[in-house]
DNA sequence: CTACCTTTGTGAAGAATTTCACAAGCCCAA
DNA sequence: TTGGGCTTGTGAAATTCTTCACAAAGGTAG
């Protein structure tokens, strides 16, 4: 989120932010700002706050965006169609190599500059490729299923959007998104009124 | 999290479901399952567990599922089409009542058994159909202008999917789901292999 | 009815996170 | 060069969250 914003602001040509900037802007409190820039090293100058191009610089590298990431798409229906084309992937440093589905009605139509690949395709694709993120918009039936084979085939990192909980072995990384489930939060806070507080997204 | 495996332990006609149970399908331990629920009250029976169905009408209750909320969907692109169609929100209760667009080439276009709608009749359509809850899939650029419409015709919780910051009076209720912040997250987890352990999602 | 096995609910202990508060350091102006 | 105004980095305090551990209670078999 940090990063987020201090994007912002070097694009607008700030050069520097105190921790109290951040913290406003990321609805937070400057101690918090600090602790956790801290964490990683002593960013800050002392009366004068963060510079903002550098510290941005650092962060893109703690966080491993310093270079591309080749992300496959594992699933052609409807979140599969919205996220390949979602402009935010490539513009934060994720490209889109490869769009995958088992149903062979899918496979060869085109897709973009490419088309649908075939599931048999994803070992060899992933080895060749060296891709190692891989987005999952299939239904939940055999979402387990699949994700066993992207991590055979080499995934090490799994952006979950099918409703379903799903194991992996600790060497691999699973980030679920319900968006259901994300509804079910506001349900709850609606329905309790402001005695809860939202947080920050 | 506890809902979602215990309406599944519930369709399997399993009758009881211990804090050790719960635990394992979610990953956390047995006192922290204890202590979540006892929040809300005393739904146990010791040396028996859980009642499934019983808890499960109890979790309904608690996040305001008891009955259907109608939803309405800004942004008639990709993203709004995934949505619109996504069968997770009406299997839980979320019932679709509109998609809006302001661009006037999408406006009239059919949309499912509907069309697209104009902006300009939302307000008019929320006051007269009570609906509260909005989905947001439109570009960060105009995200926050257009979230200041929505609060002003009465919409009181917003699921945002645009990449932007989004500032909301305290009586609304804002969740942000940024699909590339996940990717980053993913991305750190990779980089920094396995001294930091993943949560569960 | 009793003995025993099981599992909840919950204070208390322990761990983690957040906030406080201030010394140390940087910048600028005179 | 000195002094004053800011702001960081960080131990220590305060708070919050998680785990422990056990009394209380339901179930069952004999």
């Amino acid at each position: 989120m940090y990063l987020r914003y201090l994007e912002d602001l070097d694009g607008r040509g700030q050069l520097t932010a105190s921790s109290d900037e951040l913290a406003q802007l990321c609805g937070t409190t400057p101690a918090q700002v600090r602790k956790d820039l801290s964490f990683f090293g002593s960013f800050g100058k002392r009366g004068l706050g963060y510079p903002v191009h550098e510290l941005t610089a650092h962060l893109r590298e703690i966080l491993g965006l310093e270079h591309e990431w080749k992300v496959i798409i594992v699933g052609a229906g409807k979140i599969g169609a919205a996220l390949a084309n979602y402009r935010g992937f490539r513009q934060r440093g994720f490209t889109v190599v490869g769009v995958y589905d088992n149903d062979p009605r899918k496979v060869g139509t085109p897709w973009g500059e490419s088309v649908v690949r075939s599931m048999d395709q994803l070992d060899h694709d992933v080895a060749h490729e060296e891709v190692r993120m891989a987005v999952l918009a299939i239904p939940s039936e055999n979402a387990q299923q699949v994700v066993d084979l992207l991590v055979r085939a080499g995934i090490r990192a799994i952006l979950n959007f099918a409703p379903a909980q799903i194991a992996v072995p600790p060497q691999v990384s699973l980030q679920s998104v319900n968006m259901a489930m994300e509804l079910e939060r506001l349900s709850f806070e609606l329905t309790h009124g402001e005695s809860i507080q939202a947080v920050a997204g």
